[in-house]
DNA sequence: AATGAATGAGCATTCATTCAT
DNA sequence: AATGAATGAATGCTCATTCAT
């Protein structure tokens, strides 16, 4: 629904019309539109963990840490489209009263998202295997990245999902490896 | 006022209100709230290409084409937030009847930007200084590296302009230059 | 409130006030301005159908049978002023997009009243009771003689009502008559 | 365009544009809507009265005169559909603030048209040439006949606008003429 | 637990009109 | 004499939400 029509195209008239049910009881389940968006981003966000954590856990080095993380995460978008265009909606246009972004810290915010990422690009220096880049910079860039592959599925038609996965991969790969000589 | 409250906060009412003018101004001056959006995405983009061409065009290789693209198309952004922010709000939201995006393919669409990044690419593979990737997918990347800029610009207080642009250089330029030994 | 103001002075606004409602509960009641009227039309209709059937069965000569169609529509009229301004309101000024009536043939249009008076005239024809008219243009006559009462009634103040009656009883009875000698 | 559209949907920026002249000049030549609507309506009655006075005025007895003022009436209505549907418009629609109609007593307005028509039925009585009716009665019902003819003309595909002249003619004879046997 | 009816605030848009040029 | 720009009021309608049942 939201991944369909948008974010200003989604009532809850519209719906509860698609799930038949009447508009009421969103309001009676949720404390507000908020609220229940909030839900919906905290719900895809434990279905990607569920799927990405114990694929990360079988891997030792910060390089396959950090591939096997981009992998998963490409797989679980590509299996979950709607789930994924759904979240974009919600966390581009969530907003308070003031305009602020509301998920941009909280549960499914990019901080939430960019700091473990970091955290794996730190150690991979550490270990030595990383070349010398802002890993802060760095694992913004491989999240525009992942979340850039839901978009791009959305409007291109030549848009091939395992060559993508493979050719980021490489990409990012190339992009992190300290080169040895 | 896009780039404050997002899309589906700013009304006539709200526009007309904080440039103090009457709400009639605005249809009486475009043919609707679309072609009102319409306007600003092709201002900021012929702004935006009015900033970039004289740069990349003094260049020669694709190499140094890619690298000044990317320099110039980020500095364009650091210098004019505002307007780039309300260009994604517009590209995100608008849709068609159909739920469709409107400006996917049309000027300031994601084919507008992609296709001539590509093309620079595959030059470059040409002329053997660019490794052997999928250049739709590397056009792809780059574009949304730049893009996630925009945003990250938005919410990452520890964000910092000119680092970024410097390491996102170098990140392109190890994720397409061909190794040689 | 129609048959007050008139069908371009009466918006949803002012009905609310009148009803003192809500303007919102119009909308949520009916699809929209359009089947509001489409319903007000046909709930007229209903109720005349309803006064006056039940007078015209008992009735067997063509002759007898005009005379109480005649007779119980006015009746009806004298007797539901407000309705019937408003009918003729909606049935006036209810336009498609194309600018065409919407209810010129549909429910409540005149081919549906013209119809069966019609029929009424070539059965009396028939039975050689009525003289040889135009059977088509005698239904919209008598039609037009009828709605034009209305009319009357809203700004003849010399107007009466019963007397009206008769007289149009007696001007129908001698246009349609076969003169035997 | 008030004939093709309806009073509602005409407004001062559809009639400028299908004029291909400024929405201003029509407030600046007339002192607002009513007034320009009159001068339409004043304008159609007095081409009217053009056609047909003199045609009326080469009749002698009562009853040559009211089956003339009929068939030339009729005439003027065939040959200026679009006038005469535009004068419809307006008179049926054009309210003052408190909701009365504007035209029912001015000029165009009913009662210009009632009042020589009842003389003509008087004269003819005092003649003894017409039976024995109310002739405010029958002056509103030919009034409602000539006035439903260009209804009908605008709805009725069957309709045929000669054969509709000599049947009201007939009809309206037959509904005024004294029985003599 | 769930809903149908109702609501006030807000929406984009059109209206006849004004006014400086 | 004529107009383009601008306007406040009003339009039909949708919104998320409330509330009695």
């Amino acid at each position: 629904m939201l991944a369909e029509f948008g974010y200003a195209q989604t009532s809850f008239a519209k719906v509860a019309e698609r799930a038949s049910i009447s508009k009421s009881v969103i309001s009676y389940h949720f404390a507000g539109k908020d609220e229940l968006l909030e839900q919906v981003v905290k719900s895809v966000y434990a279905d990607g963990a569920r799927y990405m954590l114990p694929r990360i856990r079988t891997q030792r080095s910060a390089q396959a840490v950090l591939s096997t993380y981009l992998r998963s995460n490409l797989e679980f978008i590509r299996d979950h489209r709607r789930d994924i265009d759904a979240v974009s909606e919600i966390f581009f246009n969530v907003r308070g009263a003031d305009g602020s972004r509301r998920f941009a810290g909280g549960p499914g915010g990019m901080e939430t998202a960019v700091k473990p990422l970091q955290e794996i690009l730190q150690r991979g220096q550490a270990e030595g295997d990383f070349a010398d880049f802002d890993t802060r910079t760095m694992a913004w860039a491989i999240r525009n990245l992942v979340d850039g592959v839901a978009r791009r599925q959305a409007v291109d038609p030549e848009f091939d999902f395992d060559t993508c996965i493979d050719e980021l991969g490489a990409l990012v790969d190339r992009a992190t490896r300290k080169i040895t000589s």
